[in-house]
DNA sequence: GTTTTTCTGTAGCGAGCGATATATAAATAT
DNA sequence: ATATTTATATATCGCTCGCTACAGAAAAAC
């Protein structure tokens, strides 16, 4: 393929897109989906509606930029976890301590987008509401396949319960969001986690 | 005083009001706050704008009277547990266990409306977020006194944190009641709450 | 230069929002 | 019967929503 790099016709942006974008994460995750107006992202991303539909499209598609972005720059701490760790418990454990930290970092919005930004709906929204649920399911998905594989390796005991135990650090992980919207400090949902951690099977 | 029972006058009222309430309190809990128009409301209630108005003053007032409901008919089994049993760890074990039902219910919305319904709201509604806010931490902190009683009384150790050990429990309803509505079935969240007992402190 | 392309600012679209003015209907009070 | 009171039905109100038409501005292409 041909590396065109021609200069770009036209009157230039005028605004950095990346910045605009990173104003948009925090307007959504702050507010959620339905109730950041357009008017709202205008204001906060310094930008016209007119420069925000020719850059992004129409709001679901900024929205769906925007859950990259947070991905990419914020959520992706819980997949790294039980990526990296050598053991289920030890990628969970590391998660839960990483979510308490980062759910109540000063100076941006509390608790997870994936989250909360789109609970309460509007049927007009449903397409919304699903994919974050889709990303949530999947996220437990995923810690449920991580401890079948330790079942299976004898890490964790043959009779451990991996749907069971999945949908409870799911559980926990959802309930810890919500506490830091609620106002819950990093020290609160520190000992939340390690609590929780508790409940984890001794190894064999 | 004098018992008035006197024949009210004028035009008598064409619906039930308590039927009409249950509607709204059903329509709030599904699709939250915002997300339930008053046009949705007239709608399931069976009943004009103008009847509304007359019989529950405007949305916020109307959405007043359906958290009292709600909390009437369906959301007392926190406080009802945790006051009618013996001891903090009974008492939490039996909520959790009616959360599991409760909150997956056949015929009826799943999860929490107080937990749930005022996510993700816009200025306007700070008012009522910040009730059911208030309400939700209430309800920890009745579970933190529950606990201090029991440590006083020697029922629970004497190093028990009290704090986290609330806010763990508070942790997991709310992460249940977002489970509930994510999907998960009864047997799943009983699942989860027989794992979050097993963090229970043993008694000295 | 002129043309072409792209972005910006103003201004406003149709639709739905929460809430209500007005007129009529249906009950009791006298 | 007539007057009074209350509820309902119709038809909006002013406002904000997501979104866009249009004209002017700013760059590269020629």
């Amino acid at each position: 393929m041909a590396t065109k790099e021609t200069k770009q016709r036209g009157r230039p942006r005028s605004f950095d897109r990346e910045t605009a974008l990173e104003q948009a994460v925090r307007s959504f995750w702050e507010q959620g989906y339905e109730a950041t107006s357009i008017s709202d992202l205008t204001r906060t991303m310094g930008i016209s509606a007119p420069s925000l539909y020719a850059a992004f499209g129409d709001k679901q598609a900024l929205f769906r930029e925007v859950v990259a972005e947070y991905g990419r720059l914020h959520g992706g701490f819980l997949d790294r976890a039980v990526a990296e760790e050598p053991t289920a418990r030890r990628g969970v454990e590391r998660a839960l301590r990483e979510a308490a930290a980062e759910y109540t970092l000063p100076g941006r919005p509390r608790g997870c987008l994936v989250i909360s930004a789109a609970q309460n709906t509007a049927p007009a929204s449903a397409e919304v509401a699903d994919s974050l649920r889709a990303m949530r399911l999947a996220n437990i998905g995923g810690i449920e396949s991580r401890i079948r594989a330790d079942v299976a390796s004898g890490a964790l005991p043959a009779d451990t319960d991996a749907h069971a135990l999945a949908h409870y650090v799911g559980s926990v992980i959802q309930g810890m969001s919500q506490q830091a919207r609620d106002g819950a400090d990093r020290t609160t949902l520190e000992a939340i986690a390690a609590l929780a951690m508790k409940v984890w099977p001794d190894a064999p």
